[in-house]
DNA sequence: CGCTGTGAATGTATTCACAGCG
DNA sequence: CGCTGTGAATACATTCACAGCG
């Protein structure tokens, strides 16, 4: 697995591969829809049809986990929406660090997103001087020097690599070292990290050369 | 496969998955890099280890496009960079739109990765008076009125997706209408699109749930 | 009867292992 | 001899299909 590299983790013996993970995550945003709209009872096939895949792999996915639905009935939206999110661990807060404090780190300081999905941003580092001591969204751009303090203080657990290529491995290192377990990477580098580390990419041109590949054989 | 929402193309009668196009950029990074660094000759095995893979998938990734390696020695590396710089159609220019001039657009109209993959960013649309007629990066933030003329005059295949959720299904319609062909989404939202779209989805917090999935199945 | 939950079947991706060329 | 290129084997993900519960 590519541009991805987390490759499945354990429940019960089993292993649950990351394609179910990523699909829990999108139910999950469809039960909170629906749910907002006031529908109570889903099936899979409903559920299915607005994921854009079948009922079968939703059916697949939940039993992984358990059994959360009736025969003949369907799933209660409300009650399988708070699974997964016990499931996916969204049923706490989770502290975020951004590492860079450059254009992107600062359109992700705003993305209100996070907020919403219980992820709280409550640090940003960076090295330079113009950056350091500005304040964004309420929260100050801090040396990276200061990151083992302020991950220790606020318990973080996840950071946010939005740094030049070259920084990201070195960044990650101290971070790692500051006791952060989980990295989303946005630099376009390839990361090394120790076992128990968490690490996913993200890498924005990667993903416009797929859309390239596909219109350039499309026609050719 | 979710998240993505390629599915893969044909080639010589042969599907390649999206997971061999997301290694060839892969690839295609490393060779580069390796160029810039002087070395002429790679294996399969030292690459894979670069690549974090190993060697028979990087074979096998080449052989679905032809036979580029000399036996006993290996890959000329700047040979089989430039063949897979074509393969990924990245020996011309693409020109894109950004669609939303909020902080993402803004942040990636500075990115300047992008140029140096081939990508030029020949326009920017939105909707809010206050933003259009801003400069950013030498381009023109414009109303989303004009990007049937802008796509047209401009010849421009891709668009990024950088609105709030609620319009992105709307403004992806309306430059599908003008003729674009692959879209690379970072709205949170599903998109509709009829067959022949190319669409890629990169969604920040599903790669966030990711962490906290893996995170927390670890410790509880 | 309608739908879930799940083993079995299928389809797809990765890895093995080796023949064969340079 | 070293390494590629590739069929065969394996591992994994998805889909089928149906027994069984509400």
């Amino acid at each position: 697995m590519i541009g991805g590299g987390l490759g499945g983790s354990e429940l019960r013996g089993q292993k649950i591969s990351d394609y179910t993970v990523r699909r829990l995550s999108v139910y999950y945003r469809l039960l909170d829809e629906l749910e907002q709209q006031g529908v109570e009872v889903v099936s899979s096939a409903a559920l299915a049809e607005l994921a854009g895949t079948n009922s079968a792999q939703i059916r697949k996915d939940l039993s992984y986990f358990g059994t959360f639905g009736k025969r003949g009935r369907g799933y209660r939206v409300a009650a399988l929406a708070k699974e997964i999110k016990k499931i996916l661990g969204l049923d706490r807060t989770w502290r975020v660090v951004l590492a860079g404090a450059g254009n992107l780190g600062h359109a992700l300081s705003m993305y209100h997103d996070f907020e919403k999905h219980g992820f709280s941003i409550v640090g940003i580092f960076d090295i330079d001087p113009e950056k350091i001591g500005q304040v964004w969204e309420g929260i100050r751009v801090r040396h990276l020097d200061d990151c083992e303090q302020v991950v220790r203080e606020e318990k973080v657990e996840l950071a946010i690599i939005v740094t030049p290529g070259g920084a990201a491995q070195e960044v990650v290192d101290r971070l790692r070292a500051a006791g952060i377990q989980g990295f989303l990477n946005f630099a376009p580098r390839k990361l090394r990290t120790d076992g128990d580390v968490q690490l996913r990419n993200v890498d924005i041109t990667i993903e416009l050369e797929g859309l390239t590949y596909a219109l350039q054989t499309g026609r050719s």
